[in-house]
DNA sequence: TAGGCCATCTGGTCCT
DNA sequence: AGGACCAGATGGCCTA
């Protein structure tokens, strides 16, 4: 189908005056979605219909490119476009564009209520429209496996359920959300590593992380209301997993698969909590470890002596890089800790 | 600059 | 006839 081609902003202006389409026709319940009239691109522009061009096409039809007449055309004949329909019909797209606008911004509101009940909120970082529905449907789902077979909201297949299909930044955006951070298995993971028992704890590790009292993620909060008590969510065992692959009590999804995660060190330096962040008693976040990490060199004086550990900026010799990279991915830029990290670890 | 996302216009189709 | 719904087209905005 073509596009028929858009009147030029003269139209316009003549168009509103005839048709008396007021601003608030074109104003939008939150005030700021819809432009002005005037404001249109032109592709968005109304189109003055019925106009001599569409009454040139009429003729058209009638007289051949040579000049002969050409042949009757079968069923039913044209209505003419008198001067009277024409304006009919222009006042009707009018109105359908209207109503076709309103109906968008109900479509829109919906979607922004349904963000707005998804475990990760955010009015800053909205999800897209398909990453919101993305999200919505595994929701649904993994709630209902919660239900139904009485799997774990805590568990890892939870949340590789969250992040089926999803894009990464959205799946960083869940993690984040649901504050998986790698606090607990981390440490764990070099304890491992290193030989370091009892490490992690309150008196532990100095990578432990400092808990409450940091910030928590800019981008999202999980709501008491959401349900699930997932802010104890601790993070779990993500050694053989990856967000792609669902436990074996999942359907499939047809869905476009997240890309593998990679490292790709996006933490953001964070600064003192807000009084509201404070006062939330939140799971240690990575980004704390961020914050921890900018004014404590690493490795630490207790750790000398042990291998160096390889793989994540922060943390190289962990193997955990879905959590890590889910958790801090939605920080950036990038540059600005991973840069900090080679320096520290280039000394 | 390419690609993703979005808002809008538009014509077609179906239904009342 | 008119409204709801839909999908295609298009340009703007933003980000990597």
């Amino acid at each position: 189908m073509m596009t028929k081609p858009y009147g030029k902003p003269g139209d316009v202006t003549e168009l509103v005056s005839s048709l008396g389409w007021m601003e608030e026709d074109l104003s939008s319940p939150d005030g700021d979605r819809t432009p002005e009239i005037g404001h249109y691109p032109l592709h968005r522009r109304p189109v003055e219909l019925g106009s001599d061009d569409m009454e040139e096409e009429e003729e058209e039809e009638e007289v051949g490119l040579d000049g002969e007449k050409a042949p009757k055309r079968r069923g039913p004949k044209k209505k003419k476009m008198t001067k009277a329909r024409q304006e009919r019909f222009r006042v009707r797209r009018v109105k359908a564009n209207a109503r076709e606008r309103s109906r968008m911004h109900g479509l829109n509101d919906a979607l922004d209520n349904l963000r707005s009940v998804m475990p990760c909120y955010s009015k800053a970082q909205k999800l897209s429209k398909i990453e919101t529905l993305r999200l919505a449907h595994n929701y649904i789902w993994a709630l209902s496996e919660v239900l139904e077979s009485g799997q774990s909201p805590e568990s890892h297949g939870f949340v590789e359920m969250l992040c089926k299909g999803l894009s990464q930044p959205t799946s960083n955006l869940v993690a984040g959300c649901l504050q998986l951070g790698p606090s607990s298995m981390l440490i764990n993971k070099l304890d491992e590593k290193c030989g370091v028992p009892g490490v992690g704890g309150p008196q532990g590790h100095p990578i432990s992380y400092p808990s409450p009292g940091l910030p928590s993620p800019p981008y999202g909060s999980l709501e008491a209301s959401h349900l699930l008590h997932l802010k104890g969510f601790k993070g779990a065992n993500y050694e053989n997993s990856s967000p792609n692959e669902c436990s074996s009590t999942t359907p499939p999804y047809d869905g476009p698969l997240t890309p593998p995660l990679s490292i790709s060190g996006n933490f953001a330096l964070k600064q003192e909590p807000s009084p509201h962040e404070a006062e939330r008693n939140f799971t240690p976040h990575p980004t704390h470890a961020t914050h921890y990490i900018s004014s404590h060199p690493y490795p630490p004086s207790s750790l000398a002596g042990l291998p160096a550990p390889q793989g994540h900026p922060l943390f190289p010799g962990s193997r955990f890089e879905l959590p890590l990279d889910m958790a801090f991915e939605p920080f950036t830029p990038s540059h600005i800790v991973t840069s900090q990290m080679s320096s520290i670890y280039s000394e």
